[in-house]
DNA sequence: GCCAACGTTGGC
DNA sequence: GCCAACGTTGGC
């Protein structure tokens, strides 16, 4: 099964707030790479929730894809800051899930302990310069990464 | 708040 | 189709 990386700025949308809320669309991206991984991404597969833009940053939780890519609703919402007019109805440019929580790490694994983990030198996210908002996530990563803070993949 | 890296836009 | 200008991301 394929694993997924989120990213989300916790003073907007943390994990606790999926928590809180039990299901949330996610909308809003508006970068190709990143809606064609939306696009790949099936019911049941478990995404890392990254905290970006926070003190630390680094992966708080463990969320599941709910609902499949179907079009984001704020493309065509002029009052979005979401809004693209130049997204045509019948084919629309955009895509979204829904996913909903799994587990919150017991402690957020930061960017920096992901660097020291062999497995995840190769990964984009430590790359320099990465800004893709949803990215894939191996297996090994996604294993390491829940070791790391005494979880169990096998267990969720 | 700074700024490097990167994607997108638009003039030509 | 090139590429400079611009806007955004995201770590620090």
């Amino acid at each position: 099964m394929p694993h997924w990386l989120l990213k989300s700025e916790p003073d907007v949308f943390g994990y606790p707030d999926l928590q809180r809320v039990g299901r949330e669309p996610w909308n809003g991206v508006r970068n190709y790479q990143a809606r064609n991984h939306l696009r790949a991404m099936r019911v049941g597969d478990l995404c890392l929730f990254y905290h970006s833009n926070a003190k630390p940053t680094g992966i708080a939780g463990i969320a599941r894809v709910s609902v499949e890519a179907h079009p984001d609703n704020l493309q065509f919402d002029p009052a979005s800051p979401y809004h693209d007019p130049k997204s045509p109805l019948d084919t629309p440019r955009w895509s979204m899930v829904e996913v909903v929580p799994v587990r919150a790490f017991p402690r957020v694994l930061t960017l920096d302990a992901l660097r020291g983990l062999p497995e995840w030198a190769e990964s984009p996210l430590i790359r320099k310069g990465t800004r893709l908002s949803v990215l894939p996530v191996t297996d090994t990563e996604f294993r390491a990464a829940l070791a790391a803070v005494g979880l169990d993949a096998d267990t969720l």
